[in-house]
RNA sequence: GCUGGGAUGGCGGAGCGGACAAUCGCACCAGACUGUAAAUCUGGCGGUCGAAAGGCCUACCUAGGUUCGAAUCCUAGUCCCAGCACCA
C-alpha cells in the first residue's frame, strides 16, 4: 500500500465525496487540512489523540496541518454530544486551556520544523462576522439540509425541540472551512454532518471542493467511548503511570481497534494475537502509547510501576498524608464522595489496609510510616 | 394569548399526606474471582456524630401556607413541554 493509501485507510470510517478524489489531489501537491478541537476541557483526551495522530500522518507526508481551536463555537456548545451541556467558557479560561493544549499536542504534531503545524482560533473570524455576513452565509443552506441531521430528528421526536443556536452550530463550524480555505477537514465520524455543512458552504461560496474524512471512533462493543468507561478519561497531560494503567483498563475487545487508531503497527493478524495473549498485547499498546507521548524511559518506568502495583500487588506508597488523625478522616479525601461517611463505608467493606493488613477500625489513629492502601489504586504513606 | 401536562439524587425514572435519605435501571465505588481487564456474584452509593443500635442536619424547582406530620395538599412565582388560537 502506498503512503497516501495508508493514511486514507487506516482508522478511517469514511471519506467524502470519495477517497480516490482525495488521493488524487494529495498526489498533486501539499493540501491544507485541519481538525477542530473543542476547548471546553483543560486537557486533550484519548479521543483527541486519534485525530492528532491522523493529522501528524498528513504532516509527515508534507501537507499543511492546521490545529483549529474552536474557541468561538466552544462557547456555544456542539449539540452532537447533547448529554454534556457545555458550560460557557470565559475567554480567559479558553486561553488557559489552550496554552496547555499546545504543549500536549506538540507531543504528536510538529509545531516547529520545516513544515510546522499552525494553531488557529475560530473566534478570529467568527467574532468578526456581521449579522449581514452571517445571513449571507446562511442563505447558502436550506432548512431541510440542516434538519435532516439524525441528531435533530431524534431530538425533535424525543424531546420535541431543538434550540436555534444548536441548529445554527453546524453553520458556524462549516464556515471555518471557508475562512481557512482548506482542502480537507478531519474529525471523528460523529462529526461528519458538521463537516459536510462546511463542504456545502465551500462549494457555494468559493466553488471549491472540500473533502471530509471521518475517523473511526474508539468505542467498545456497546458503543461507549473508551476512556469514559474507565471512569476517568485518559488525558494527555496525566502522568505516564496513570496513562499506562488507564490503557490497561480497556476491555480486551477494543484492542484491535485501539491498535488501528493509536499506533502504526501492522494490523495483520492482530485479532488472533489479541485473542491469544490479550495481556501481553495490551501491555504492548500501553507501552507504545506512553513511549509516543513521554518517551521510552517513561514507558519503561510506567510499565514497571504497573507490574509492581497491579500484577505483583506490591505498590509503592507515594501519596503523602499526615499522621495523627483517625483513619476515616485521613483517607476521606481519597474516597469517591470525599466524605468521612464514604470512608467509613469503604473501611467496612474491607477495602482499606494498613501495612498489608486489612483494617476495619475507622477510628484507628494513623501513625507515621503507616502504608495505607485505599481500594485498588490509591496508596498513601503517613508522614509527620 | 388560551388550555392542558411537567420540574425528584450524576443520568433515566418511581413515589402523589406518615413506615422516604426516597423502589428500580444505568453510571460509579468496593469485595470475591481473575490475566490488568471483561463477565459473574456480593455489598455500597447525601452529610455528620456513634464501636454499634441509632441520633441529628440538609435535600424532591423557588417562596410562602395548611397539617401533629409535606417530595406528596393549597397559594404565588420561575422554567420546560404539548395542543389550540393569533400572525404569515
Amino acid at each position: 500500500m502506498n503512503p497516501i493509501d495508508e493514511v486514507l485507510t487506516r482508522g478511517v470510517a469514511e471519506i467524502l465525496p470519495s477517497k480516490e478524489g482525495l488521493a488524487k489531489i494529495m498526489a498533486k501537491g501539499p493540501i491544507t487540512l485541519y481538525q477542530g478541537f473543542d476547548p471546553s476541557m483543560p486537557s486533550l483526551h484519548l479521543g483527541n489523540l486519534v485525530g492528532l495522530l491522523k493529522l501528524s500522518q498528513f504532516q509527515e507526508l508534507g501537507h499543511k496541518v492546521i490545529f483549529l481551536v474552536g474557541d468561538f463555537t466552544g462557547m456555544i456548545g456542539d449539540p452532537t454530544d447533547k448529554l454534556a451541556t457545555r458550560k460557557q467558557l470565559s475567554p480567559k479560561e479558553v486561553k488557559e486551556n489552550v496554552a496547555k493544549w499546545k504543549e500536549q499536542a506538540a507531543k504528536v504534531l510538529d509545531f516547529e520544523g520545516p513544515n510546522p503545524a499552525k494553531m488557529l482560533f475560530n473566534s478570529e473570524w467568527l467574532s468578526a462576522l456581521s449579522m449581514e455576513e452571517f445571513l449571507t452565509i446562511c442563505a447558502n443552506l436550506t432548512v431541510p439540509q440542516l434538519i435532516e441531521r439524525d441528531m435533530f430528528q431524534k431530538r425533535l421526536k424525543e424531546e420535541g425541540t431543538v434550540r436555534v443556536h444548536e441548529f445554527l452550530y453546524p453553520v458556524l463550524q462549516g464556515y471555518d472551512s471557508v475562512a481557512m480555505d482548506v482542502d480537507l477537514e478531519i474529525g471523528g465520524s460523529d462529526q461528519i454532518f458538521n463537516m459536510l455543512v462546511g463542504r456545502t458552504l465551500m462549494q457555494a461560496i468559493k466553488g471549491k471542493e472540500k473533502f471530509v474524512l471521518g475517523t473511526k471512533l474508539l468505542v467498545d462493543k456497546e458503543g461507549n467511548k473508551v476512556g469514559k468507561t474507565t471512569g476517568n478519561a485518559l488525558f494527555l497531560d496525566s502522568s505516564p503511570e496513570n496513562f499506562y494503567a488507564g490503557i490497561m483498563s480497556f476491555p480486551d475487545t477494543v484492542l484491535p481497534l485501539a491498535y488501528e487508531l493509536l499506533t502504526s503497527f501492522p494490523l495483520q493478524g492482530i485479532e488472533a494475537k489479541v485473542k491469544k495473549e490479550p495481556l501481553a498485547e495490551k501491555k504492548r499498546l500501553a507501552y507504545e502509547l506512553v513511549k509516543l507521548l513521554w518517551g521510552g524511559a517513561s514507558a519503561e518506568a510506567a510499565q514497571k510501576y504497573f507490574e509492581r502495583t497491579f500484577q505483583e500487588r506490591a505498590p509503592s506508597f507515594d501519596i503523602r498524608v499526615s499522621a495523627g488523625e483517625s483513619l476515616a478522616k485521613t483517607i476521606s479525601p481519597y474516597t469517591r464522595l470525599e466524605s468521612i461517611s464514604d470512608a467509613k463505608r469503604i473501611i467496612k467493606q474491607h477495602a482499606v489496609d494498613i501495612n498489608g493488613k486489612t483494617v476495619s477500625d475507622a477510628a484507628y489513629v494513623v501513625k507515621v510510616g503507616d502504608k495505607i492502601r485505599v481500594g485498588e489504586r490509591t496508596f498513601l504513606i503517613a508522614t509527620k
